[in-house]
DNA sequence: TAAAGTAATGTTATATAATAACGTTTAGGT
DNA sequence: ACCTAAACGTTATTATATAACATTACTTTA
C-alpha cells in the first residue's frame, strides 16, 4: 500500500512534496517525448503549492498574476488536460478540481482520502482494494476500465483538535 | 451484496422499476413527514425513466415539455437536493447527472457501474468493500464519513456485442 | 536562410452546470 | 377570512468547461 497521507495531513517540508513532483514530471515527460513547456509547468507547481485541491480558474488567476499577462481558460485547460493524460496530476470530479498525484508511476489506481475540515487530500494505492473491486465488477459480469473513488472524513489532525483547525499547509 | 446489475444491464420490464421506486420514495416520504409534491415526484420519474444518469438541465427541459409552462434551474436543483437528501437519488459528480437510487434503504454506501458504451449506470452494495475501505481509512488515520465511488467500464451487454450496439433501455 | 510544417498558445465566443436573492403563490391550520 | 410556512417562480449571476479559429514560435528540410 502506497499513501501520502503522512505527509499530506502533517506538517512538512513541503518544498520536498514540490521537488520530487517536478522531477518525477520531467522524467515522464522524457520518456513519453513530450515537450514540458513553461506553462505546463508552471501550472503543475501551481498545483502543487498545497496538498488542497486547486480549481482551474484558481489556477488561471493565480498564472495570470505570475506571468503579468491575461490568461484565457484554455490555456489551464490545456494544460490540465496534458498532465492528466500522464497521470501526474488527478482531477476531483465532486470538487471540481486538481491535485497532484504523488506517485505517479503506482500501477494502481488511487483513493483520494479528502479531508472535509482542512480541504487536504491525500492519496493511497492499494492492492487490496483494487482486487477486491476487479473481484466485485467480475461478479456483475462488469468489465472495469478505471475508477474514481472519493473517501469523505476528517484527516488525523482535524481529527484530534477538534476545536482549533490547524493546517498542515497554509 | 446488494447490486442491480441484473436489470439495468439487460432487457426487463422497466415499468416495475419506476413503480418500486414510486412507492418506496411514497414510504420514505411519509416516514420522514415531508411532502412529495407533484414536482418532485415528476422529477422522480423523470430521473428513473432509464438506467442511465440524466443532468440537471434535460430534466429542466423535459418537465417544461411536460408541464407545459418555462421551468427555470432552481425548482429542478431544489427537487434534486431534495430527493438526494433523502437518499432517493445519487448524483454522479464526474458525470455531472443524477440517477435513481435502486435500494435507499441500504446501511452500505454504493458504487457505481458506469458502462461507458451504453451509459446505463448499475449500484452495488457491498459489506466487503465497505469494510476493506473502512479499514484502508483507519491504516492512514482518516475518520471516512462517506464515499463517492465511481467504476467504469463495460457492462455484459456491451461486452458481449462489441459491434453493434445494444440498449438495455433506450 | 527561406519555406514549410507542426506544436503551442492566444482569442473570442459560447455551452453547460449551479446557486443567490428575493418575490409570489398556495395549502393547511385557526 | 386570516395567518403562516412551505413551495415555487423569477431574475440575475457565478462557476466550470469547451469549440472554433487565428496567431505565434519552434523545427526541420531544401
Amino acid at each position: 500500500m502506497m499513501s501520502n497521507a503522512r505527509t499530506a495531513y502533517h506538517i512538512h517540508d513541503h518544498e520536498r512534496c514540490i521537488n520530487a513532483a517536478l522531477q518525477l514530471t520531467r522524467d515522464i515527460c522524457q520518456k513519453n517525448k513530450v515537450n514540458l513547456t513553461p506553462t505546463k509547468e508552471q501550472v503543475l507547481k501551481l498545483i502543487w503549492q498545497s496538498h488542497r485541491p486547486i480549481g482551474a480558474y484558481q489556477i488561471q488567476d493565480q498564472l495570470a498574476r505570475i506571468s503579468r499577462k491575461a490568461i484565457a481558460p484554455p490555456t489551464v485547460y490545456r494544460a490540465l488536460q496534458f498532465l492528466t493524460k500522464l497521470g501526474l496530476i488527478h482531477k476531483i470530479p465532486s470538487l471540481n478540481s486538481f491535485i497532484g498525484c504523488p506517485f505517479p508511476n503506482s500501477p494502481q489506481s488511487n483513493l483520494f482520502l479528502i479531508c472535509e475540515k482542512c480541504g487536504n487530500v491525500a492519496e493511497v494505492s492499494c492492492r487490496n482494494v483494487d482486487y477486491l473491486l476487479q473481484k466485485t465488477c467480475e461478479n456483475a459480469n462488469f468489465n472495469l476500465n478505471s475508477k474514481n473513488i472519493e473517501l469523505f472524513g476528517r484527516c488525523v489532525l482535524c481529527n484530534e483538535s477538534k476545536s482549533t483547525q490547524k493546517l498542515a499547509i497554509d
